[in-house]
DNA sequence: TTTCATGCAAAATGTTTGCACACGA
DNA sequence: TCGTGTGCAAACATTTTGCATGAAA
């Protein structure tokens, strides 16, 4: 019936190659922060959001090798440029990768705002008959199921905690 | 195959007594404030933010009635009660009509920002499958299928607007 | 007459911006 | 060198909070 599983997808361009290519299509300079950035991001396949993204680059690469405001601009270069995608979760903007990741979504746990990723062929067809339907010109989607997962679950209740993404 | 259309839901209750249960169920008080939100919110049946209710209340019953405070403190009262859903757009906190109104998902225009409603039985019994494969406890989910919709597309390209929800 | 709710002002978040200096091409 | 990127500090936007006052029940 479905096909809920993930695999990889081949990219010809490292993360790094591919975003200079970005840069310089548009007239932009690879510098050292740019190269830690995406260092940094493409190191493992996790959400993440800019909080924790400047918490890494500090354990990394030291302590104000980085700045906010360019983690910040950064993060919005990555997306324009492809290898990030970015979504709204409780207020605050959480990315993933997206160059070289298949499509996917999202489970979220509301106890300890854990996201497991999914796979729908069947989705992305009720999607696009969805847009047809109303003719909209359908560029992507977002759905993130809600729930508990097996872990908080089993734990007997306890308090639900503040905020801390896995 | 699919039916997208949308229905209303009876209920019993108006949204107001509906709150006046919930308010006495939780040892809380019936206000002038919470009666002209209740109101306000349900004389139609739009998506809106805090900024926009605060808005309306002060054409309706005159600026400075409820304080800003007070709508934020009731809009989340609102979606523990079950009468509003929230949804995170673009940074911040959009609601709509939950009580009385059909589970539904959206299509967001990415150059107007209009919401389109549409309902699919099939993403439920998606969402379910999913649910279960990952063996989460499902307690809801939020799809946006972002695009452009049919009377952006007939324009001819214009720069795209500063946020301005329908 | 006892809570609970409100408004005010201030604080807390999360994110963006202006500007002078630093640096990549 | 020339123009872009960076860091800093400050501005912003949105939402939350502490506290004294006001109002339901």
């Amino acid at each position: 019936m479905s096909d809920f599983s993930l695999e990889s997808v081949d990219v010809a361009l490292s993360p790094l190659a591919r975003f200079e290519e970005f840069l310089q299509s548009r007239g932009k300079r690879m510098t050292q922060q740019r190269r830690l950035i995406v260092d940094e991001v493409f190191s493992r396949h996790e959400h993440f959001d800019a909080d924790e993204l400047l918490e890494m680059l500090a354990q990394t690469s030291g302590r104000g090798k980085v700045s906010r405001p360019t983690v910040y601009r950064m993060l919005g270069e990555l997306v324009d440029a492809g290898l990030l995608r970015k979504m709204d979760l409780g207020g605050r903007a959480v990315y993933e990768h997206d160059y070289g990741y298949p499509q996917h979504d999202h489970l979220h746990c509301q106890k300890c705002n854990k996201l497991v990723e999914f796979h729908s062929e069947e989705l992305k067809k009720i999607r696009d008959a969805v847009g047809r339907e109303h003719r909209f010109r359908v560029n992507g989607h977002r759905l993130i199921i809600t729930g508990i997962c097996p872990e908080c679950s089993k734990a007997r209740k306890r308090r639900s905690r503040p905020l801390d993404l896995v």
